[in-house]
Parts: C-alpha cells; structure tokens; sequence
DNA sequence: CTCAGTGCAAAGGATTTGCATGCCG
DNA sequence: CGGCATGCAAATCCTTTGCACTGAG
C-alpha cells in the first residue's frame, strides 16, 4: 500500500526540520562533529526529496558544492547514524535519512533508468517479515540489524 | 524458516547438472554465443556454492582465470538470464546462478565482513510480499521484474 | 589560537575495453 | 576460413585521500 512520505512540512523553520536538525547536531556532538552549513543542506535535501539521492543528484541541486565534500560529509553523517547509504543496481550509490528520523519503507528500483522510489509496505506485510526475521535469527545465529524488501523492475516512465 | 539450497547433487555429470549445461547451452546459442570451457566452469561454480560468489571468490578457487575473462563472461551469462548480479554492502558484485535454474531465496548479508548467506522465507512471507507487489503494481504503475528481501545484520562468526 | 571542515588535485580500486592471438564450428 | 572467445595491459569512472587553507569557538 503505497503512499507518499516525507515531505510532510518542507516550509523551512517547521517544527519536523528544526527537530531534524537537533536530532542530527546531537548526533555529530557525540562524536565532536559540528553540524555545519554543509552537513546542514545534505541533511535538508534529503529531506525534502521524495527519493535516495545520488551523489550527481546533489552536486546537479548544489552546483557550488565540491565533490569531495560531499563523498566526506555524507560518510560522516552515515556513521553518526543520520544517513543511510542505498545500494541500488547502477554505478552511483544513494542516501537517503536514516529510518529513525523518516520511517520504516521500502524501494522501487528502475532496472532501466536506475532511479529509486520510496513505498511503504502494509502492516500485515511488515509483520511477516519481521516474522520470518526472528525465524533466521533463532535457526542461524544470525543477527539482523534491519532488511531491504525492493522491488526490481521498470518504473512507469521507462515502460 | 531457513533451509539448506543448492547442492542437490553437485556429483559432476548428475542429471541435474547436465539439465543446467543443456539450459546455459541454449541460452548462450539464442544470442550466438558459446558455451565454452570457462563459461561452463562458471556456471559449475555458481551451481555448487552455497551462495552468491565475487570475482575474488572465483579467481581464489580457478587461479588461472583472466580476471577480465571472468568479469566479461560473468556479464554475458547476466545477459542471456542464466546469471544474476547480487548487490551487497561492500566493494564487490556478486553472481550467482539466476533463479529460474535455482530457487527462489533470500540473503542474509553480513555487514562486518560481506559475506552473503541464502535463506528461504516461509511461504506465508513470500505470499504476503506477493501481494504487496501487486498493489504497487496497480497504484504506480511500476512493473515489478523481481524483488530481494535481504537481511543486514551481523553473521554467527562475526558476532 | 586551535582544530575540525573544506576544496582542489591526485590516488585508489573495482570493473571495462582495445587489441592481437587462439580456437571452435 | 570467419567470427567468437581469451588474455594482457591500459583505460574508465566512482570514490577516497593528501594537503594546505579557511573559519568557527
């Protein structure tokens, strides 16, 4: 049951932005980061999209950017837990906000043009997963931090 | 509710593993291309490993393949459906056979040191996520070609 | 003043490709 | 014989890193 995610205040200065960015200079704190300018704008760029973005995706929104920064800054906010990096199919990996600070989804991949979707799952769905994630974890030892559930195909515009 | 894959008879020259030749065979001929000795040592490799295997994997166990050979044979055999490409959390692609000539499964990808693990989910998990395709199907017009369900976690060793 | 952060340029590293040779059909 | 397949080496391209400079506390 798709529906639409984020984006649920984009107006800047809104309650949801200004909790983000609490939630994130706390975590940059923790470890003696600051939450600059730059770290700042990656973080409310991820926001505001609607979908993972590629690291062409930001410099192409941020020109003024330097590349390197970004690689740097986006590796630096995925360790304090405030980004997730999203591998896909093609060459360019992918970010997006940490699951804490959206919510639980999942990923419509165009094998075709590469572009990446946000859908959540229903409940029931969501269930037996985490069903079937406690099954594997009592039968092999293995301990599962969380799971990807995407969906591989061609998205309406390629078809 | 995890099961062992694969396997079924890795005796060389076993029914199933002639089935599987005759299947790449024809496959690889649909586009003009060979089934030669290092695509069929591939393919016997894939079939025999108990999950999705990297170059790294394959040229430790065939040290005298071209690594080249390796990386173009392997995007061949993705071509023509008899290999499928697995996308992990580490620096290395993975391969393994596609799942028409397998079955269908999951991964249990560890996030300490990469290694892929096949599970199967449950039937009721695997009718739920069905389902759940189908209604993202109707509402966004994505047409699903197939979905991976992996858990990220931490494996027994590294735990 | 100090030290994390930034930008530029160069290095890394998995993967791809050009080219000459080998081999199956 | 002709064209696909192979191996070696060089090229690609995303990503990471070295280094000197800038800026916030």
């Amino acid at each position: 049951m798709p529906k639409p995610r984020r984006g649920v205040d984009t107006t800047n200065g809104s309650a949801a932005v200004s909790e983000l960015h609490v939630t994130a200079a706390e975590r940059l704190g923790a470890v003696g980061q600051r939450f600059t300018t730059l770290r700042r704008t990656l973080v409310d760029l991820l926001a505001e999209a609607r979908q993972p973005l590629s690291i062409p995706d930001i410099l192409s929104s941020e020109p003024t950017l330097a590349q390197s920064s970004v690689y740097r800054n986006l590796a630096v906010l995925e360790e304090v837990g405030v980004v997730r990096r999203v591998v896909t199919t093609d060459d360019f990996a992918r970010h997006e906000l940490a699951e804490d600070l959206t919510e639980h989804h999942h990923h419509l991949i165009c094998s075709a043009c590469g572009v990446v979707e946000d859908f959540t799952a229903s409940p029931h769905v969501e269930r037996s997963v985490a069903r079937a994630i406690s099954e594997v974890s009592d039968l092999t030892g293995f301990t599962s931090e969380h799971h990807r559930l995407d969906l591989i195909g061609v998205c309406r515009a390629c078809a």
